[in-house]
RNA sequence: GCCCGGAUGGCGGAAUCGGUAGACGCAGCGGACUUAAAAUCCGCUGUCCCGUGAGGGGCGUGCCGGUUCGAGUCCGGCUCCGGGCACCA
């Protein structure tokens, strides 16, 4: 039995006190900025957590041990809704919970061994550090990127706040889950939206991200390419303008429909004789939910007036829908139901002409084509959908100037002539939305806003920051935000003209906190500037960055927004702020649900014929993601009193490839803990000569892992290192075994320490040096290569190393026993596959 | 609905280029040590068939088909599972 879990907090506690990790930025160096995202201080933290800081510790010792100047910080996304929620629950206040929370966080990582340069160490909830996102408010602000506007916004009742469009999830809060409401209201938003252009570009500089991160963002920021239209509309006396990606269908647009919210609508309807109905219908559809106005299905009126088609002068009714979004576009679109789906059920439903303008290039089946007559009646077969091609498989018909061009051709056209024509012009929109930061919750960082009833909104002045929030408010529960009843920190006097005015109490969304702290980290204690342009252009981008694929759109997208502002400022002189990023797979582990679908802690559970029960009631048994709310979560603290940490870091890299969602299985942890006792034991019989077998393996090995690691492969990387272990047996040699313990050491760094220094060397992670791989010496002396007869496994010869064709064929056919399959027949082909096998095709 | 990703033993997973499928580990079986148990160590372990045995043979990477001397890997057509977006015109 070996002391693993005794030796460990003593290298705990020395790399502490001679802080290996702190780095001191100013120094030489081939520098690499290793991160992990900073966690919210949530409390303790389980194994699946584990899973993201190992991963990063692994790699970061790695880097290390490569000699380079690595800077590997931690930090504290330390405001936000749980903490104050946490307050109410517990009758105390926020901060407190916080500090707690994130002393206990830090103690168990340095229980995992891990190591970060605390001195570096920031938390977002401190002054020190929210007056730069003041600062950042105010900068963007200045510069009209950052603005208070009136918009429908989504409304949770439940946390009491708004949330941006990234937090809404299936219509609900991404947070607490309730049913998200849509109100219109003042908010504080960034405009985002001027840069959707450059950050959906900005996606293919991003070489060493994943495809999926990339393409999740591609959706999000949506850009679309087609034209905007103008449709003259003789009741108003001006055209509605539509945006259409489609084009090339506008000979088949038969009726037009507007949002409700759509500002030509009061006008259209003045004068019509149900207008009371249609009103009453515009309202009931505003105030549904997303979700609802989805799930209504489409309903619509009619105006009562017509607009024309630019293209076949005729006259087309203007309708209104449900199913038409007033933030997308222009609010108003152009209906081609023969080649769109949404419209093609609108024309069902209210009985709208349907034409068709698009055919199959070359006659597809059940498809005839459309009559000839002028080609304005309905197209031949009765559409039971909406036909849709949008490549050159589909050709324009009825279509006058791009009669017969395929799709993409006839949008070409079709532009050229709505451009040449004055009709309006080719256009590119997006999905993406401005970034509604205004949050009406306490637990933040304050807006540095003043509103004066004779300047109006002013800002508040730089000299000014912090706008400190106020830590004496009372905590009793939901009446809203706490610091609108602060009246020493509400009233304050203009900065401008110095009359009575009040402050902004809304507080930013925490995304924010987190655009840029990244930044931060290079000079944390700088109170006169955000941070140090020359020392940041230095250290950043971040090298590799790692952290959960959750963050793929929200926090990954605000920080690619926000480095690009500070890049436009001159702060900076790069645009991307993560050159590579790497996203973990989360732990799962089975849980137990009760017939109510409520979890069971696995201490209640016992097991009879392979079935969990409670008792006499039957519990089902699922995988699901390690969490607290489904008691299914591995505290690292028991498993590190009984295995050692090393054995959990070994197991968890182990488990399954790192970006992959893994199960913890609490046997599969013997096998990391029985790997690392044989390495320990081994020391006991170490020996001076190392066979040329094994030299050869010590190289191979030297070379797997290190090209593994690189490639965050460290599941292989330790199978490596096992089957090393495996060979060296009964016979280390010491050589062997020092390399062994080095190879070893990103992974199990507490042990190995304990090992380098019993074998009387100086601190490993200090001193010791990634091996090399010497290739001369990972060659075989000789190849065994298999033979196949017509791609049938025959036999295998042996040749001198490196073979070489002619040697191979002459030792294949000395072969006694591939000569018998051979024999008698005529010799067609041979084949030879370099070191691996040879084939040899014969006839008869 | 649209867009991605995946499917390999009882399980987690290996297999840079198309070249001996199942590395490494778990579980299982057998054995050693032990009064015994735990721990540790050794051997076996995809599947079916032939053989007392050494050994030999067939099948096998979700399904169907194709390319190739040779396919887990490439191509065409499916099925199922997972993820993202979702009335975005």
């Amino acid at each position: 039995m070996y002391r693993l879990t005794e030796i460990e907090p003593k290298w705990q506690q020395r790399w502490a006190e001679a802080r290996v990790a702190e780095i001191d930025v100013t120094a030489p160096g081939r520098k690499l900025y290793m991160l992990n995202m900073f966690p919210y201080p949530s409390g303790d933290l389980h194994v699946g957590h584990g899973r993201n800081y190992i991963l990063g510790d692994a790699v970061y010792r790695y880097f290390r041990m490569r000699g380079r100047a690595a800077l590997n910080p931690m930090g504290w996304d330390a405001f936000g809704l749980p903490a104050e929620n946490a307050a109410i629950k517990n009758r105390t206040h926020p901060r407190p919970w916080t500090l707690a929370n994130i002393e206990r966080m830090k103690k168990q990582f340095a229980r995992w061994g891990i190591l970060y340069d605390w001195s570096k160490e920031i938390a977002s909830c401190e002054p020190e550090y929210y007056r730069w996102n003041q600062w950042l408010f105010l900068q963007l602000y200045k510069r009209g990127l950052a603005y208070r506007g009136t918009a429908p916004v989504n409304w949770c009742p439940q946390d009491q706040t708004v949330l941006a469009n990234e937090q809404v999830v299936d219509g609900r809060c991404e947070r607490c889950g309730a049913l998200v409401e849509q109100r219109e209201l003042s908010q504080w938003f960034f405009k985002i939206t001027e840069y959707a252009d450059r950050l959906d570009a900005g996606l293919d500089t991003l070489e060493h991200w994943p495809e999926k991160v990339k393409l999740m963002q591609r959706n999000w920021i949506g850009r679309s390419l087609g034209a905007d239209v103008d449709f003259q509309v003789p009741a108003l006396g001006k055209p509605i303008r539509v945006f259409t990606t489609r084009p090339d269908t506008i000979f088949g647009a038969t009726f037009m429909v507007l949002a409700p919210e759509h500002p030509d609508v009061a006008t259209l309807i003045a004068d019509h004789p149900d207008r009371e109905e249609i009103e009453q219908w515009i309202t009931g559809v505003r105030n549904q939910s997303a979700l609802e106005r989805q799930e209504a299905g489409k309903e619509g009126r009619f105006t009562g007036k017509n607009a024309i088609n630019p293209f076949t002068n005729e006259e087309i009714p203007i309708w209104l829908g449900n199913f038409v979004l007033p933030q997308y576009g222009t609010g108003a679109i152009m209906s081609v139901p023969a080649h769109d789906q949404r419209d093609f059920e609108f024309a069902g439903q209210y009985g709208l002409p349907i034409r068709v303008v698009i055919a199959p290039a070359s006659g597809a089946a059940g498809f005839s084509p459309p009559n000839e007559a002028g080609g304005l009646k309905p197209a031949a077969p009765p559409l039971t959908e909406a036909f849709t091609i949008k490549d050159d498989s589909g050709v324009a018909i009825n279509s006058g100037p791009i009669d017969n061009l395929p799709v993409p051709k006839a949008i070409e056209r079709i532009i050229e002539i709505i451009e040449e024509r004055g009709l309006g012009k080719g256009a590119v929109r997006y999905r993406l939305r401005d970034w509604l930061i205004s949050r009406q919750r306490y637990w933040g960082t304050p807006i540095p806003m003043i509103y004066c009833d004779r300047c109006g909104l002013v800002p508040v002045p730089e000299e000014q920051l912090p706008v400190r929030l106020p830590l004496d408010v009372p905590f009793t529960g939901r009446e809203g935000n706490p610091l609108s009843k602060h009246d020493a920190f509400v009233n304050v006097s203009c900065p401008q003209c110095g009359g009575g005015a009040r402050r902004e109490t809304d507080t930013m969304d925490t995304f924010v906190d987190s655009s840029w702290y990244f930044l931060r980290f290079v000079t944390p204690r700088d109170d006169a500037k955000i941070f140090d342009t020359e020392l940041a252009n230095r250290w950043l981008p971040v090298d590799q960055y790692i952290g959960g694929i959750e963050h793929a759109i929200l926090h990954l997208l605000y920080a690619r927004f926000i480095t690009r502002t500070l890049h436009d400022i001159g702060l900076i002189s790069f645009e991307e702020p993560f050159t590579r990023l790497f996203n973990q797979g989360v732990i799962t582990k089975e849980g137990y649900k009760d017939a109510r679908g409520s979890w069971v802690s696995p201490s209640e559970v016992q097991w009879r014929d392979d079935k969990p029960y409670r008792g006499d009631e039957l519990l089902t048994a699922e995988v699901t993601k390690m969490s607290k709310s489904r008691l299914n979560v591995v505290p690292p603290d028991e498993l590190i009193a009984r295995y050692g940490a090393d054995t959990e870091r070994v197991y968890t890299l182990f488990i399954a490839p790192p970006e992959k969602e893994a199960a913890w299985s609490d046997e599969g942890v013997v096998g990391a803990y029985r790997f690392l006792g044989r390495v320990w034991n081994m020391f006991d019989r170490l020996q001076d000569t190392t066979s040329p077998d094994i030299t050869r393996k010590m190289h191979q090995t030297i070379d797997a892992v290190t090209s593994r690691i690189e490639r965050f492969e460290f599941n292989t990387a330790i199978s490596a290192l096992m089957e090393l272990s495996n060979a060296l047996g009964d016979a280390p040699s010491r050589e062997a075994y020092e390399t062994l313990l080095k190879l070893l050491h990103p992974f199990a760094p507490h042990i190995t320490e304990e090992l380098w220094s019993m074998l009387g060397n100086e601190g490993m992670v200090l001193t010791s040096q990634w091996p090399v791989a010497d290739r001369a010496l990972m060659q075989e002396e000789t190849v065994v290569i298999a033979v196949q007869v017509n791609g049938k496994l025959r036999g295998q010869v042996e040749v001198p190393a490196p073979p070489d064709e002619q040697r191979v064929f002459e030792a294949v056919f000395a072969n006694e026993k591939i000569q018998n399959w051979v024999a008698g027949k005529e010799l067609v082909k041979k084949i030879y596959v370099p070191g691996k096998l040879v084939n040899v095709v014969v006839k008869g």
